[in-house]
DNA sequence: TTAATAGTGTCTGTCAGACACTATGGA
DNA sequence: TCCATAGTGTCTGACAGACACTATTAA
């Protein structure tokens, strides 16, 4: 026993930490999504137009200036990397909070001109006045909000993040349709059109027309939604973007558990 | 234009890739699930028992001599996180293949006394053969397969392995019920009642009384298995586990797309 | 009155959940 | 004949998908 320990001690003290080429860095990426709201104009009331963007900065300095890319910055020796994308989104937006979700890790090699660079991709679901509110940072001249397909097919980005934008579109399709990640881009109370709405600006696919039955009104979901009421209990509704009164809703903390087997 | 190019070269040429402090390394460890299979002694031909197992080392070395941990092993410069943890797998089983996805990154400041060392965890599927040819390798002196419950429960384990076994086994649970990942644990051509089997074995909550009914013959799971035929369309089966032959199934390509909300 | 969204009636065919039942073939 | 798994019959209530219909309210 006393042996293992004057050992231990021994194998501690040859450890030489840096004897193997060890990262030249790992920085923390994020994907920030927002959902933009645009009035229509029509006749009488009715709902905003909703689109999907995401924030990209002009970068000033080499490598790939002028290029876009994702707002990001180096994780320190004092944080994770959790930690690293949160300080990050909080220097971008302003704000302290949010969805903040990690995505995964690009690696390859060559990937960073300035050297073994391991970044770490995170995506973020802000509203749209964080970002208005943001100041330039030091290493960007520029910020844009784009749609995926703008930042997709029309820009040049830099490093590999036209991958990671790629897989964080997916992952947020994903959580859309699985998860009750919408309640990112809804206030509080919100009604049955307006949840619709938010999920097809995500995945433009998503088709139910009997959308608003089905939520309500099947065994299967009930307690995703609950019904927002006042303090005597009566139904709260809304006529902020319809002639007549939408039902109010929120979401509730269940979500049930999906599989393809039953 | 031209100054601009003369701009970025200045830059380049100033710029320090050591000027801050960089992490001590990057290396990934492998969370391996196996299935083993136990004959069990009954009067007439049954299924075997099916136990979930994840695969641990000994360690020899300073830091946590003795405890039990993850296989794993540094990436290098000239390769991505994903393909060192392929070439770990490769080293740790002797086989090149079978299913192997990353999990995350684990960067607590303070997780490896070692010094600022960021982990990035996958989880891999592999038959018991493939463990049994393992050799020792040069930072291991024991090898166990262990039960989850036992792994976290009655196990002290080295580093933060436990947070990345927990992490790992919900998402293999999750990926149980909702891709086809269950192809990993069965023979190409396989009775309903392994398919089952397997998936009782990795969720053990899961429970479906009509399961063969509702994989076979509703619409909305139509597509996801298919029967096994042979060359002259005549169906296959086997009664291997059972008295009375049982239909042999494979897998097609197609995933459902699921969703909370239809 | 009309525009625009909210929400219901109603029908058909399919599915879920439950339980009992038959089928198979080697020990 | 019995065991142990495979698979079907059948019933009730719930759900899916479709389409038409009514409800609400401000412009």
């Amino acid at each position: 026993m006393d042996n293992n320990r004057i050992n231990e001690e021994a194998q501690k003290a040859s450890y030489n930490v840096k004897k193997y080429r060890t990262p030249d860095g790992a920085p923390a990426d994020i994907v920030m999504f927002t959902l933009t709201k645009r009035e229509r104009k029509t006749v009488t009331k009715t709902l905003p137009i909703r689109e999907l963007k995401v924030m990209l900065i002009k970068r000033r300095r080499w490598p790939f200036a002028g290029r876009w890319a994702l707002p990001g910055g180096f994780c320190q020796e004092d944080e994770s990397i959790y930690g690293a994308a949160k300080r990050e989104l909080l220097e971008e937006t302003g704000v302290d909070g949010g969805h903040l979700e990690y995505l995964g890790v690009y690696s390859g090699p060559g990937r960073d001109p300035r050297g073994w660079i391991i970044s770490h991709a995170f995506f973020a679901l802000v509203e749209e006045w964080m970002l208005e509110q943001r100041q330039a940072a030091d290493d960007a001249s520029e910020v844009g909000l784009f749609t995926i397909r703008e930042a997709l097919e029309e820009l040049e980005l830099a490093f590999d993040h036209r991958d990671i934008i790629v897989d964080a579109y997916r992952k947020i399709q994903l959580q859309m349709l699985q998860t009750t990640i919408a309640k990112q881009f809804l206030p509080p109370h919100f009604t049955l059109g307006e949840l619709y709405q938010v999920i097809q600006s995500v995945v433009p696919d998503f088709e139910e027309p009997n959308f608003i039955r089905k939520i309500t009104s099947t065994r299967s979901r009930q307690g995703i939604l609950e019904e927002v009421r006042d303090e005597n209990g009566k139904p709260l509704s809304s006529n902020q973007y319809s002639q007549r009164p939408a039902q109010l809703y929120h979401f509730s903390d269940r979500v049930p558990r999906l599989s393809i087997y039953t």
